[in-house]
DNA sequence: TTTGTTTATGATAGCGTTATCACGATACAA
DNA sequence: TTGTATCGTGATAACGCTATCATAAACAAA
């Protein structure tokens, strides 16, 4: 760095043009584009940027030569100079679980062609962790934040407000979001799941999942799934494993409950993954599914629909919602006014034989 | 942005520190917490990014005027004066598909931490689309370069190449790697599971999977896989299906084996989810796994080890792989000297009920 | 004591772009 | 014809930070 600094400053003081392609250890700038083709280098970044406010002629001109040197813009530079990095900070729980990938294929469905870089960013489930990855985030002066939740630390609400930035919270819904809020209430899949199995006749119903903080969503479905049973006057359990959540893991929990609630005749897992894994441990013991347990899982994952029987479970649109997320700031951004900064994109309880 | 410039040419000339709080529309700067703290921004940005370089008692200071001002460093700003963005480029083919996932945590696992920014991109299977992509990647100055794969246009390869940073190319092995390789030969594997099921006596043996561009890696399995075959004089089929892998593929992928070559006693399929598709759909038929026909799959995916009968399959270090490219690059990047260029992380054979 | 050596801090000059304004050239209206 | 608007282009000054060098202060060695 040093090096290079002290070597443009004395060597290459101007009418250097043809050096540039000599000495490789320097990187090509708009500068440099800018001398070849014989113009300054604000047309040149208009050239690239706003061609219609260049000349025909000299717009092909100088696209030729950004061809011929290989130049790449600095975007960072760029960044720097008109205040807006043209990149999208995005922060989910985690990779290591499938619902949040088909969001960021919404999200990267629609962005990247937009000329928005993601910066993504995973919390790993510690809300403590969420407030250091936002200040990274933020200091990258993204032009919008994406996160999932709405449950946030006072420090990372506040951070999100101060940043003057569209914040769209997604997955959850709030009365009080940030800014923008797309998602579903994990309170009425709860009081839906519960009554749909209710309805069916079930007597013995559980919930299985993870609790606490690493599951803030299925603790909200779990706690108004209960509710819904106790108006109901039925009898309900509850299986918890803090495990990250996988097929095997279902398998746990589908061991554990028949240890625990031996009477229990249907339960509502908290993804399909898990409802998935108890399933296979139910072929394993021979334990036929509905007739003796019925099980209802949550996403409506591939998984479910392709297993033996098919699972019963909650459709939630993901991909959908990244799209729609995406899709509302890059309008926010093009300086549209978006309506509606608040929208219930619903779910759906998908029928098929497990229960 | 014309508007605030102009605000602070007219309005903050200097000695303006107590405003700074007031007129909420400007952004907290380093010029912002120097003043408040009373020294130098060179102290500031050195309180924050090499402390031992301050005093004990001063940085203190500066850093609770960094809280009480709620500062965030503008890394755009940081990156190009330093000219390291400490950003870090990942080329993925797709997110749809399970296997690049748990590679994308390996390097979650490490880069982070380490203060680098994930600039994750993805081809969607298009190599042109990956010129385009790895120049806008490039446009970020990023520190180092991960790419999915080794099989490169002209222009891609010239890009990375003179893009003067480390690169990693990984999930295959190449004898002419650009930079630095991680990864395990298909061929081999290929010629290892052939050799497995024909050493077990299958007889008539295929392979199903998407082939052509969509899957090159897919096609060297199958390649070497055939080619083994036939220098075993063993009968072997090949079936196709370009639309992204799935369960629900797997499965149309076996209903068209059986038609078209109902002799097949054994399936090597291109990875676990095709392959479990394929055993629900034997599942439904009532055709015995692996009496009647047995099943291979590839990657030793959660979802292998958990159905019934398990899948036999080829367990391949996904995370690991991730992890191993990001601690290379770490040290690289620190300056240490890193001595293996080509690393072979292996495979291997993972054999269950299914075979 | 003087001199040399470290250590801590600040002033300054970029980093590579883009927003803004100014300017000359052309087109159009009066 | 003269004046005014429009268009295309370039010079310049930021953007917010950090590398570098200079300087002051503290310390060690002579």
């Amino acid at each position: 760095m040093a090096l290079s600094r002290a070597k443009s400053k004395t060597v290459s003081n101007d009418a250097q043009i043809a050096t540039a392609s000599k000495m490789q250890s320097k990187r090509i700038t708009i500068v440099d584009v800018a001398k070849a083709a014989g113009v300054g280098t604000m047309t040149v970044s208009r050239a690239l940027n706003h061609p219609d406010m260049v000349s025909i002629d000299l717009r092909k001109r100088i696209l030729k030569v950004v061809e011929e040197l290989g130049f790449i813009p600095n975007r960072v530079a760029g960044g720097l100079a008109s205040g807006t990095a043209k990149a999208i900070s995005v922060i989910v729980p985690t990779l290591n679980h499938p619902v949040y990938v088909p969001f960021l294929e919404g999200l990267y469905s629609l962005l990247p062609q937009a000329g928005y870089q993601i910066l993504l960013g995973t919390n790993e489930y510690q809300l403590d962790a969420e407030e250091n990855l936002i200040a990274t985030l933020l200091g990258w002066q993204p032009d919008a934040i994406v996160v999932a939740g709405v449950d946030h630390s006072v420090r990372t609400r506040n951070m999100l407000t101060q940043a003057r930035v569209p914040v769209v919270e997604i997955m959850d819904l709030t009365e009080d979001p940030i800014d923008m809020n797309i998602g579903f209430s994990h309170e009425q899949v709860g009081v839906a799941t519960a009554n749909f199995l209710a309805d069916k006749g079930y007597k013995h119903i559980a919930y299985a999942g993870m609790l606490s903080q690493l599951d803030l969503r299925g603790t909200k479905r779990m706690k108004s799934f209960v509710a819904t049973l106790k108006r109901r006057k039925t009898a309900h359990y509850i299986v918890n494993n803090d495990k990250p959540s996988s097929i095997g893991v279902g398998k746990a929990l589908m061991v554990d409950l028949l240890e625990k609630h031996p009477e229990v005749d249907a339960v509502f897992f908290a993804n399909d993954d898990l409802a998935a894994g108890a399933l296979f441990e139910c072929q394993r013991r021979k334990i036929r599914v509905p007739k003796d347990i019925a099980i209802i899982g949550f996403n409506d994952s591939e998984i479910a629909s392709q297993v033996n029987p098919g699972l019963t479970t909650v459709s939630t649109p993901r991909f959908e919602m990244g799209r729609l997320a995406a899709d509302m700031l890059l309008r926010r951004l093009r300086g549209t006014r978006v309506d509606s900064a608040r929208i219930d994109i619903g779910f759906r309880i998908v029928e098929r034989e497990s229960t």
